[in-house]
DNA sequence: ACGATTCACTTGCATTTCGCAAGTCAGCCA
DNA sequence: TGGCTGACTTGCGAAATGCAAGTGAATCGT
């Protein structure tokens, strides 16, 4: 290990982002830029509110170490929030806070270039659900 | 090596996309939702055209490897080409194509919403360092 | 009442991707 | 014609991801 001065290293990822630049695009990306972080706000979005076990059921089939670790970066960044945040992890679903929810707009904007511009690419396989 | 029946690989990543599912959304994250692809998308929509050796002057210092893969992806999905497809590759930039300007709405929604929302979380750090 | 089950996570590795540094190589440029 | 760019490769260590199994508290069934 070269960096070996810091043998004790967060046990999962990103609990504090690097921030590679000023740019606000850039920021947001580091933020959600990752290939699950959408997909867990989509589901808040069209679901309302979703338990751990429900983000499991979603068809991407997120494995259970990054959704743990990305439930947490979120809450931590109050883009989420338990319902019940003094009661016991058990049931206790997530739901967006505002500034979570405010990303409705980039989600919408990624379905529509999607279904415009993507669908060719995987042909009969995605179908819209019309909103 | 566990699959090692397929000795030859691909050198570098993605140049087939696993298509996480139907849904839309998903299938825009496969393209475009890591950290750099939509950077790279962004520069191109502020300066109309980059040569590969501006790509790499962006404050956010994309990688040479990580730069010539996502270029070969986003060409491969015609997201981008070369202003002069059959010249040498040497000062041939690079621009969008209709289907890479259309995602400017999305790039429009995260810098939006990064201002609105996550300012505050990058506000001590991000300091402008003025040349 | 209490063992079995469910739910929400952790933990341990194997595999994959990223990131840096260095190298290659063709086309200018003097 | 020989050095210099500009546009990539290559190698390899580091980090992130994916999978399977484990843990531990709360609830359920009897």
């Amino acid at each position: 290990m070269r960096h070996g001065e810091n043998a004790r290293r967060e046990e999962m990822a990103a609990q504090t982002i690097h921030w590679r630049s000023m740019c606000p695009i850039s920021s947001a990306l580091d933020v959600v830029g990752d290939k699950w972080t959408i997909l867990i706000i989509r589901d808040l979005i069209i679901h309302g509110t979703r338990t751990y076990s429900e983000f499991l059921e979603s068809p991407e089939k997120i494995s259970t170490n990054i959704l743990a670790d990305r439930l947490s970066l979120l809450s931590n960044l109050k883009l989420i929030e338990r319902i019940e945040p003094d009661a016991a992890a058990r049931n206790n679903a997530y739901r967006l806070t505002p500034s979570g929810a405010a990303l409705q707009p980039v989600l919408e904007g990624l379905g529509r270039w999607s279904h415009a511009h993507l669908k060719a690419f995987h042909a009969g396989i995605v179908k819209i659900p019309e909103p």
